[in-house]
DNA sequence: AACTATTTATAAGA
DNA sequence: TTCTTATAAATAGTT
């Protein structure tokens, strides 16, 4: 079929090997066109060149060709590798998205709103559930401030203690200095006690604060 | 190519066809695969016959040709023929399980159920959404309640007006037959009064069930 | 890309 | 189907 006969092996001459693949490419390409004519057949054809570029051939679609490939090649149960783990997965979906739209509903119920098409009956049992939940929840609630509260009320008790032991040491200091005064100044020296006086005012009020607190948590929990 | 030219177009003669098929055939293959060894080319070629059978040659493996296809041939977005889908739906499928389980979380805690770790503010958002539900529901409850009542109510009354225009009809005919009784057998004739005295009984009776159904019916409005 | 000597493929017939 | 063979088609090497 030429000057010459070839031996079928990989041609070494780059430019001969791209001539080549340029003609037998397009005298493949013809033939299979003419099959696929000819003899009524479903042809596909796909080529890489060396260079990587594509070249490619179907008598109806690449995509159909492939799919009937995948299902006729191989038992049905291995061919699930592409389009039936799709549609596994699509229907999956659809069954989950089906869920959710009943649970939404559902809910929308529960939320009291959408309630049209229900019967007394559906009412009274969606209101008795309502009224059970309910019960929970405000048991569940008032634990948590009953928690919140004596946690708070034990904390602002010890706030409060630890105000009284600084207010008695602020009064040791207080009287410390005092003497100490006496001692430097003589018994009726005057030094600068301002400062002194401040921070004992100070602490005063810090400590009221802590009592208030205490006082005010302990009302709330016998309103519970 | 042959003892005479043919023209490219479907072999009527289906024997024909079938042997041509075959010829041809075998020379696509030889061709395909000689071009993939001289020209150092990755070649895919699947043939389906007019009978659905399959015949293919890959140089490498169908399975590699035909992911480096899809790589290759349009763009990445387009290029989910197989695996790709799957992984979408899959994606889909893993979302809208995500979206069910959030929703069933929330359901429980509307129901009252698994409310641990929730603080007091999520306790006192659900607590008011279900007040107002259960508001909304009882509205609705009631208005449909009241609706059935007032049906009942009003078909009570029918069947009682019936009920007394059938028993004037009875006074009638029991007058109009001791009318006739008397002029059949004289003013003192006594005939066969009993069948007429038992049916007007029996209406009486009927009568007093008709009153008794509507009063219970008002007494129910009332309480509402 | 065009040419052409040869090889190869294959249509028709057996 | 397979073989045969005349002839069309493809193509290797050349220009």
């Amino acid at each position: 079929m030429g000057r010459g006969k070839i031996e079928i092996k990989r041609i070494d001459n780059a430019t001969s090997r791209q001539v080549t693949f340029s003609k037998r490419r397009s005298g493949l390409f013809k033939k299979a066109r003419e099959l696929a004519i000819l003899c009524d057949a479903e042809v596909g054809l796909v080529v890489f060149s060396g260079t990587g570029r594509l070249y490619d051939f179907a008598s109806t679609s690449m995509k159909s060709i492939i799919e009937r490939y995948n299902e006729t090649k191989e038992d049905p149960h291995l061919t699930m590798n592409a389009s039936s783990e799709a549609k596994l997965w699509q229907r999956e979906a659809t069954c989950l998205r089906q869920q959710l739209h009943n649970l939404q509903e559902y809910h929308r119920q529960l939320l009291g709103q959408q309630l049209s098409g229900l019967d007394v009956e559906d009412l009274q049992n969606l209101e008795s559930k309502l009224e059970m939940s309910l019960r929970n929840i405000r048991v569940r609630k008032d634990n948590a401030m009953m928690d919140q509260i004596q946690e708070l009320s034990r904390k602002g008790s010890l706030i409060h203690q630890e105000n009284m032991e600084l207010h008695k040491k602020i009064s040791l200091l207080h009287k410390e200095n005092i003497n100490l005064q006496n001692k430097v100044y003589g018994p009726q020296g005057n030094g600068h006690p301002t400062g002194s006086t401040i921070q004992h005012s100070f602490l005063t009020t810090k400590n009221e604060i802590g009592a208030n607190l205490e006082l005010s948590l302990t009302e709330n929990v016998e309103k519970e």
